[in-house]
DNA sequence: CTTCTCCGTGGGAGCGCTCCCAAACATATA
DNA sequence: TATATGTTTGGGAGCGCTCCCACGGAGAAG
């Protein structure tokens, strides 16, 4: 049997209420006391039980973290990985926990519900970049506090984390265009995400800003993944592009594979850029011209802020974006400029 | 103010026992009074409290994953978003929840105390492969239901799931072997590591099966990262291997580059085969052989024995270990053998 | 018509904690 | 000495649920 309050009170000689006091840091007892007390919880290894102080207090210090299947692709590159740690770190930090729910699609409407109204968490992060999202409306039905990863079109006045995709798409672009390429093309990501469009964004931002027409044959549309990269890099070259953008380093490599099966040489022939900075980016030959967004970073600040929401109980939206690096090496031809 | 059993219950006009009754599934309850008392949960989207319920019943449904830090080179890469997966996808299935923890190496011990005494958790999912790990004795002291993802060499007594590391590189190396190749190196991973050790094993068991002698000059040591990989085939080049069995696929991809800058061609001159089985494997020129592992079903495999430890209160040790599946592709120069 | 079951239901107790009020004691002030 | 002030401590109530016992009524058996 597990140790109770009230046994290591008796152990001390003294109530439960007074090892309570301690194990809270309340300030109202005697040093004596104190020493005495906490002596025994070291000795037993007592810990408080989690459940009943969650009952007791209202709160639970557990944050939620919320990741839809339905972005499946994104699950093999280091994303959610790299979010999942940067949240898990810093929460552990501030002494909360974090509960892991990778949302089913199907089961999604009834899970969520699950979540919002069982008490267990004190707020939700949801990693949803989808347009579409019905989490969304649940979530503000709850008044459970919650932080977006990326930010939702529709709900402007949401608490949202968010990279620079489109500035990031921007840069990349114009470094193609300032080292002399001049017909850019670019393969998309899904344009029912949100990163997938503000990147396309940034490509037409750059072309606007040097008033170069958009040619409609160097948009290709792609999902971020490796065989739409493959399809949309096979009907890109006959319209001779000198340089690509793609909207995920998986389909930047997938197009560096096809431009050199048709004898054509990345940088020289065709220049090629990817977002993201998945680590193979700097692994492959050549080396991978890239947009980083810092991920862990994000997470963290995304659990730092939430808690901080919680904590306060501060209402009105936090909202943050992080700027997005471009990463010159050798796959874009102009590591100097 | 969210809902109380007992709102319901005064909705319904019965009392809250008949309301707990009818959510927790009793037959006692006539089919009128179940009907009338789900449709106001419905209808007000009723959740208990679940720390209440926890409080009440002695246990949570929900598994705590571990996933120690020390680990971090592995974290690029998708063994943990995979095992993750499996673990959250079984466990919401099961109707459990997921608490993660990665557990920093300095507070680890700390941490560990707290999480194994506060009753937040019925069970624990260890993913730990290091040798020296404090944690499982932290573990066994408590009384605390867990699984270890990867063998404890020290206790065998305990509950673990595991790849065959030693089969799959014993495959690799006797494909190698039985393709022609004569001099067969190997980059090995951390020899702390159960991983690492066995995938070594293998490497011997393959040479011994044929009477082989091991060339001390053929075994570089590495720690499963790519500069390691680097360093170690660069160590391994002067003394001529003509293949090489690399412990994880980022050092075999390591291994590719160093060859193919001095010159020399893959396979033709020198085979490669790796480990692992990331994505990239797939998509790099030449294609990698490798060995693959379910690491996704290892997950969900750990969840649901864990789940009927916690259930039936069975106290044997449950022991598993998945094979894993030799996926010959390029880089091995013998792709119909 | 009475007695015995059995089914459906209500309510008390208790899970382990926190919070609050009051008691007990010590110290300072009139 | 009497009163006011402050510090330390104890214990009751309550958080929202489950579990168990007991009660009333319907039907079966005597």
């Amino acid at each position: 049997m597990t140790l109770t309050l009230e046994d290591i009170a008796d152990m001390c000689g003294v109530s439960r209420s007074t090892v309570s006091r301690v194990i809270n840091g309340d300030l109202n007892v005697s040093e004596r006391t104190r020493q005495v007390v906490l002596d025994v919880i070291q000795k037993y290894n007592f810990q408080p039980n989690m459940a009943a102080r969650g009952l007791a207090k209202g709160h639970t210090r557990i944050l939620g973290l919320v990741i839809p299947k339905g972005v499946q692709a994104i699950f093999e590159e280091p994303f959610f990985a790299m979010l999942i740690k940067g949240v898990s770190t810093r929460c552990n930090a501030l002494d909360y926990s974090v509960m892991l729910w990778l949302a089913e699609p199907d089961y999604e409407r009834r899970m969520i519900t699950k979540i919002l109204y069982n008490g267990l968490v004190d707020g939700v992060i949801v990693a949803s970049m989808l347009m579409d999202d019905t989490i969304i409306d649940s979530l503000q039905q709850s008044k459970l506090p919650f932080m977006l990863i990326g930010r939702h079109p529709a709900h402007s006045e949401l608490s949202y984390l968010d990279v620079d995709n489109r500035g990031g798409a921007f840069q990349a672009v114009t470094h193609l265009l300032r080292s002399g390429r001049r017909r850019v093309a670019t393969i998309t990501g899904l344009q029912n995400m949100i990163a997938g469009i503000h990147r396309y964004q940034g490509y037409l931002d750059a072309l606007h800003e040097r008033d170069l027409p958009v040619i409609p044959e160097l948009v290709a549309e792609g999902d971020f993944t490796d065989t739409s990269g493959y399809i949309s890099m096979q009907r890109l070259l006959p319209h001779k592009p000198d340089a690509v953008f793609a909207a995920s380093d998986t389909m930047a490599m997938a197009a560096m594979q096809v431009i050199q099966k048709y004898g054509l040489r990345v940088p020289d022939d065709i220049a090629v850029v990817g977002f993201d900075d998945i680590p193979e980016a700097s692994r492959i030959t050549p080396t991978l011209t890239t947009v980083r967004q810092p991920i862990t970073r994000i997470g963290a600040v995304a659990a730092e802020t939430l808690i901080d929401i919680i904590e306060t109980g501060s209402t009105l939206p936090r909202q943050m974006v992080f700027p997005a690096e471009l990463v010159v090496r050798n796959s874009c031809g102009a590591v100097n400029l």
